[in-house]
DNA sequence: ATGACTGCAAAATATTTGCATATTC
DNA sequence: GAATATGCAAATATTTTGCAGTCAT
């Protein structure tokens, strides 16, 4: 988690990348959350303190970090990017009924690297679906019901 | 891989799915494949020999068969989904360079089920993103470029 | 002055929804 | 015949592109 504007521009010089207001205040959305946030939630997070913020921006400037690394793109829903800027390589949960993502911590393939059946592997991706904890035991107090014939 | 409509029939009968035309050919469709295709590649397939096939058709029954567990939905590119036939858990790989997705055949958490710190799964993705062999061998002839500063 | 970054608007792409018609059992 | 599925069109959502203006060195 990225506390303050040094800290931030000296991420941004490991890998090259000339720090600007707009790229510094992105690092710093992303980095602040572990809620994997979509474009539409970083702009309008960011927006009320950095009023210019075209989406354009936003959309390159993520591309640009994801490709140097400093953040990950996350595809979980189909049709809506996420952004992961926490560092350390992990593997992701899935709610189906709330949409959460959750961070897992389990270690299966997450640091592989190298090569895999002739490919070179750059990113390992592992995410799991289905009903989290906090929605498990909201249905403790309900009754389910049976799937009707389509 | 499906060959024939009774088989499909078959199929859709095992989830209590009503076997349309439609979903048939649909099913027979995205079976015939380990491409993993998009919307709009089976569409362009489809609509040769089921000319009044809509896209609203397309996305209702792919999204019908996920739910049932016939196909697999991939989110692996954000943007575009992709449908996945072939019926045994298996993990993806994806070239950055010609886009290609190519199936893997490693054991890593493909089968798990049941309960991870405390969520319930009913689903396990993983996938591996780089350079796959045919792009690596092309590359071969290559001079790499540096990268610049940006 | 040059090259790179930003932001607005428009375009392109992907997905969902409303509703009338058609199909299945 | 009742319930469900289909398909067209329109609406919505997401991402990309073109280009003009701005900023940094």
């Amino acid at each position: 988690m990225i506390t303050n504007f040094s800290e931030a521009k000296a991420i941004l010089a490991t890998r090259s990348i000339k720090p600007t207001y707009q790229r510094l205040r992105i690092l710093e959305a992303v980095s602040d959350t572990r809620d994997h946030p979509t474009i539409k939630a970083l702009y309008d997070k960011l927006i009320r303190t950095v009023p210019t913020l075209s989406k354009t921006t936003l959309y390159s400037t993520l591309e640009l970090f994801a490709a140097k690394g400093l953040v990950t793109r996350l595809s979980i829903d189909a049709g809506e990017a996420r952004y992961d800027g926490f560092p350390a390589p992990h593997h992701h949960f899935h709610c189906e009924r709330c949409g959460a993502i959750l961070d897992l911590d389990i270690a299966c393939a997450t640091g592989r690297r190298g090569e895999v059946q002739g490919h070179a592997i750059k990113e390992v991706h592992g995410y799991f679906k289905g009903i989290c904890k906090d929605c498990l035991s909201r249905d403790h107090h309900k009754i389910p019901r049976r799937s009707s014939h389509v």
